[in-house]
RNA sequence: GCGGCGGUGGCGCAACCGGCUGACGCGAUCGACUCAAAAUCGAUUGCCCUUCGGGGCUUGUGGGUUCGAAUCCCACCCGCCGCACCA
């Protein structure tokens, strides 16, 4: 018998599988759906240097689901791009000099590379990147159509600014209120932005979890960031202006509590206050850094002089400025209640202010006037309902989520496709001269000025509309917005009519199973889920959701923390493949332990892993050399069986990827012994059949080996469910509920027969010990309980 | 503070619906092969006691339900993750 050798072995079948182009599917012709679709789609890759292990988890996973649906008669699309645009391109190319062009497009063909030595089965004519134009032209035409829907706009809003860079900062690269690159405190400034009107969608976004089959954590994550919550928006007049304030408040059972009245420093009343010492305040607590201001600790405030009537019973209550109060949450006002909030009673306690509460232990109003002795929640229902009649409230929905800020002031991403022109404002380009192109410039490193803004040619244009002079919008799109629609141009990749036809996407979509960290739960997979409804309602597609099912892989981690390119703690697949082969670290990654569990990374498995794959190896080869017996009912046929019922099972319907590899290695260690069993061959054949969604290139060889051929395309195997019936079992004898003996029995003995087999045993009778049988508790093929 | 996840041998973990705890692998020990080592093959491997028959203990802690609990219930401890002056 040769020696394995993974190297060959693997190099051979990736031939083979690309010869044939054996991943790669048609788009079916129209009504000749007799296959199944399946689409098969993890989060896509962000090329910066090489693949990681945490990759290697990620796509080896998707692959193991690739095959076990394609054998399961589905065909299957597997698709793969790149995240190609975005900051850390930019920062490599600012680092090591180059264009983030010419860097993203090495990074692209080296992991292509590593991808295809891995053996992963992908559809690479569908191959799609995001700093392609002919693909971000096509994100370009989606943002004018939400131009035209008011979808998205621009305004005014706060942004992290770093004065030392001189650039807005993307949420993610503030870390503990400092720039992640020079350590520069953030500041906020107000800037204009582009928006996307994702609140639009709130109440959708949370309604539709229950069109998907996510983990339960994922939703509760989504729900949490969109923060609805349910009150009412109550106005109070300000006396000395003769004027109305509307506060949002979730407790209007607590009306008759409040004694006080707060604006946050924002608030545009503040600065209509006469006083130099409400002005000082809210400088500098607008100044102060959001992180500090967020820490809580030590309430701030100055009274303004000013007074507030209460709806409720008509009490003049005094109104103060505070930073504890947020102007982007509510109204940017609240009624204080210091009797039944923490921080109202925090603040009332710190300047001495009245407490009165209004809703006794019980839960019961008091204090209340004619609403006393209510429940609170129907109460508060009854208080918003009677000032409502006077026009004083009604009932509101609020929400913790933002509209999603998608414009950067940064050079590698999307241009945004509009024109500045000072007769007409902002000026769509026409749909006819996309996509903008991203032009070259002498120096793409942030410098207060988007780095477009240098280009004057290429940002000096005429208005499309009146001719006049105008200029092009300098700041690029968000890499989100990339991908918050790839998974819909897999599907119609090279379509340069329309970012994809209906049709198609409506065949493939929706994505039947997603996999990706879920870092993104409050990022990409919102956004994703904003466009396609907003899609769905231009009638550009028919579906609602575009991840149907949703799996997260555990973080994969080296010295405790996720490994990442940033962190610097990143080891590849790279020189374990060349030693051990593919197939053996692909089963390294997923034998470690549960996938959607974080797990510490380290080599030492991939040898123990070498050593399976060298005894598979040498079993299947002496099994294929023994003449073909029937596999009859022997132990080790049923064994086989048994290990694809446990297989089958555990891919399909647990979504356990680890055990498989277990069960698969236990029948190899029965057949081991047994290669001139009868139903050895058999055996053999589960078993290389049932790892090659792990292990396709080595599964393939022996395949071959065992006389057949093209493994990748067989039917998944069936376990024969007469031969799971066992004719024997091992009887549990316990007396008292501890375990006394086992022995094998006979299958099908009445519940007599078994207490009888129970007390024939010597060491039960020990245990026994002469004493009285109080109570016998049998579980039919399973144990007898014998309790004295 | 709110929400979520987890705690089982030296280690990674398995035990699916309340029924044998520790499958599978790593590591370790012993043996075979070898001049030797590696590789390979075989055996042992939760802890404690043992007269070697066996006995006791064991799933973070304490309680409860049950013939029987890693699994269900209550309280608590520890670790990780998300959100957070959100009214």
């Amino acid at each position: 018998m040769d020696k394995y050798e993974p190297a060959t072995v693997e190099r051979k079948w990736q031939e083979v599988w690309e010869r044939e182009r054996a991943f790669y599917v048609e788009d079916p012709a129209p009504g000749s759906a007799e296959r199944p679709k399946f689409y098969m789609l993890e989060m896509l890759p962000y090329p910066s240097g090489h693949l990681h292990m945490g990759h290697v988890l990620n796509y080896t996973l998707g692959d193991v689901l690739t095959h076990f649906h394609r054998r399961h008669g589905s065909t299957v699309l597997r698709p793969m791009g790149f995240d190609s645009f975005g900051l850390p391109a930019e920062n490599a190319a600012i680092a090591e000099g180059g264009h983030p062009r010419e860097i993203t497009e090495e990074n692209i063909v080296n992991i292509r590379r590593q991808m295809r030595r891995l053996g992963w089965a992908i559809d690479w004519d569908r191959e799609t990147s995001a700093h392609e134009p002919e693909y971000y032209r096509w994100t370009q035409w989606l943002f004018l159509k939400f131009l035209e829907a008011g979808l998205a706009y621009r305004k005014q809003a706060p942004v992290n600014w770093c004065p030392n860079d001189q650039t807005v900062l993307a949420n993610e690269q503030v870390v503990d209120g400092r720039c992640e690159r020079c350590g520069a405190e953030v500041e906020a400034r107000n800037l204009e932005q582009w928006f996307f009107r994702i609140t639009a969608y709130a109440d959708a976004l949370i309604d539709d979890h229950a069109l998907i089959d996510w983990p339960e954590r994922t939703k509760a994550i989504q729900r949490n960031w969109i923060g609805r919550s349910e009150g009412a928006e109550v106005l109070f007049k300000v006396e000395e202006l003769d004027e109305d304030i509307p506060v949002f408040t979730t407790r209007p059972d607590t009306l008759f509590g409040a004694t006080f009245f707060v604006l946050a420093p924002e608030h545009p009343l503040v600065a209509r206050i006469d006083s130099d010492e409400v002005r000082a305040y809210a400088r500098r607590a607008v100044a102060r850094p959001a992180e500090e201001r967020a820490a809580g600790g030590e309430k701030t405030g100055v009274e303004t002089g000013l007074h507030v009537v209460n709806p409720v019973n008509g009490e003049r209550l005094p109104v103060w400025v505070a930073d504890y109060v947020l102007i982007d949450y509510g109204t940017g006002a609240i009624m204080a209640v210091p009797a039944h909030d923490e921080r109202d009673r925090e603040f009332a306690e710190t300047f001495g202010l009245p407490i009165v509460e209004v809703v006794a232990g019980a839960g019961t109003l008091v204090n209340s006037d004619r609403f006393d002795g209510l429940e609170a929640a129907a109460g508060g229902r009854a208080i918003v309902e009677w000032l409502e009649e006077q026009g004083r409230a009604q009932p509101t929905l609020n929400y913790r989520l933002r509209d999603w800020s998608f414009s950067r002031q940064r050079y590698w991403g999307s241009p945004i496709p509009v024109v500045y022109c000072d007769g007409c404002g902002i000026v769509p380009v026409p749909e006819d001269e996309l996509p903008v192109l991203l032009p070259d410039v002498e120096d793409y490193r942030p410098k207060g000025q988007p780095p477009l803004a240098s280009n004057e040619e290429w940002l000096n244009v005429p208005c499309p509309r009146c001719g006049g002079a105008g200029r092009r919008e300098a700041e690029t799109m968000d890499t989100f917005v990339d991908s918050s629609w790839y998974f819909l141009r897999y599907c119609d990749p090279r379509n340069d009519q329309a970012p994809f036809e209906r049709a198609l996407v409506d065949y493939w979509m929706p994505i039947d199973q997603y996999i990706g960290g879920i870092d993104h739960a409050t990022g990409h997979l919102l956004y994703s889920r904003f466009f396609v409804k907003v899609l769905n309602d231009w009638g550009m597609v028919g579906f609602r959701e575009p991840f149907a099912r949703l799996f997260h892989q555990g973080w994969v981690t080296q010295g405790g923390t996720k490994m990442s390119k940033s962190k610097g703690n990143v080891s590849g697949p790279d020189q374990l493949a060349e030693l051990y082969g593919a197939d053996a670290v692909r089963l390294t990654i997923l034998f470690m332990g549960p996938a959607d569990q974080a797990m510490e990374w380290t080599p030492d498995g991939v040898e123990g892993m070498g050593r399976f794959l060298r005894r598979l190896w040498r079993v299947v080869n002496e099994a294929a050399e023994a003449a073909p017996g029937k596999a009859g009912n022997g132990a080790l046929a049923r064994k086989a069986h048994e290990t694809i019922a446990k297989v089958s099972d555990d891919i399909g319907r647990r979504r356990h990827y680890n055990t498989p590899i277990a069960a698969i290695m236990e029948l190899v260690n029965e057949l081991a012994p047994r290669t001139s069993d009868p139903a050895a061959r058999f055996a053999a054949e589960a078993a290389v059949s049932l790892i090659q969604p792990y292990a396709p290139h080595v599964a393939e060889e022996l395949w071959e080996r065992l006389g057949h051929s093209r493994l990748w395309e067989q039917p998944w195997p069936e376990a024969d469910p007469a031969l799971l019936e066992r004719e024997t079992f091992e009887l549990v004898v316990q007396v008292n509920g501890k375990v006394r003996d086992r022995f094998e029995v006979p299958a099908g003995l009445s519940e007599d027969e078994l207490v009888e087999q129970a007390l024939s045993s010597p060491r039960v009778q020990a245990q026994i010990d002469g004493r009285e049988l109080r109570k016998k508790i049998v579980v039919p093929g399973k144990l007898v309980n014998l309790v004295v």
